[in-house]
DNA sequence: ATAATATATTCGAAGTATCGAATATTCCAA
DNA sequence: TTGGAATATTCGATACTTCGAATATATTAT
């Protein structure tokens, strides 16, 4: 496999690889949402939120359509809400060192969590 | 979904988010190899196939085994190589879409910027 | 013991990602 | 045509990632 299909599926990997991503393509799992109500439900800054949309944007893992005042944004292909969904059963099945994992992340020292 | 969840998944992601640990995943897919036999099928610096191991052994997507001199190295869990079969077949989905981000990529000019 | 081989770790420089604050853009209503 | 709401962009500080060079550790052969 030549390498720039790998740079290209490293870089949607890196796209979803920020929980707020996550978080943002689980709730457009169901359907789309504006940008306002996913900052609403995510609870963070305007600004952040906006720039990780931006993310998802660049690297094509949403689409937004334009109504009037408000941007609606959704997931652009279901493959990715399946990758997600693998991920869950991957979670599920390595429970064990799943949690152990979870621990060092969240000993990790004062780090005001980013 | 609790945030910690989330940041275990985008952890996952992260671990996945290069090139070379992709390549090495892709690899093993097939079954285990020794770390020198990954070195030599990359072509790469010791150290630095080294350092992507630590990182994949870290986040517990391969596991190892001691043989001697040699250290064996396997996938922990098919699921992962079937996120990278999803994530093939995405990109073949959106072929178009990614070829220009690819060649954005691959144009970014003589970025002596970031 | 000593040397040779296989692998891992540490270090420091250079690049990249993340955040909130501030500012800009776009669209609609009065 | 000004004002307000929704969203996007820019900026600078801080944290994280990546690399090769150098070094360390472990295992076998002599």
């Amino acid at each position: 496999m030549p390498d720039s299909l790998r740079r290209f599926k490293a870089d949607i990997f890196q796209a979803l690889a920020h929980p707020t991503r996550i978080a943002i393509i689980e709730l457009l799992a169901n359907g789309e949402l504006s940008a306002g109500e996913l900052i609403a439900k995510l609870g963070m800054e305007q600004a952040n939120v906006s720039q990780h949309l931006a993310v998802l944007r660049t690297k094509q893992l949403v689409v937004n359509r334009k109504a009037g005042n408000q941007v609606f944004y959704a997931v652009r292909d279901p493959i990715i809400i399946k990758v997600l969904a693998l991920m869950r059963r991957y979670f599920q099945k390595n429970l064990k060192g799943a949690l152990e994992l979870l621990n060092e992340i969240d000993n990790t020292p004062a780090d005001s969590g980013r």
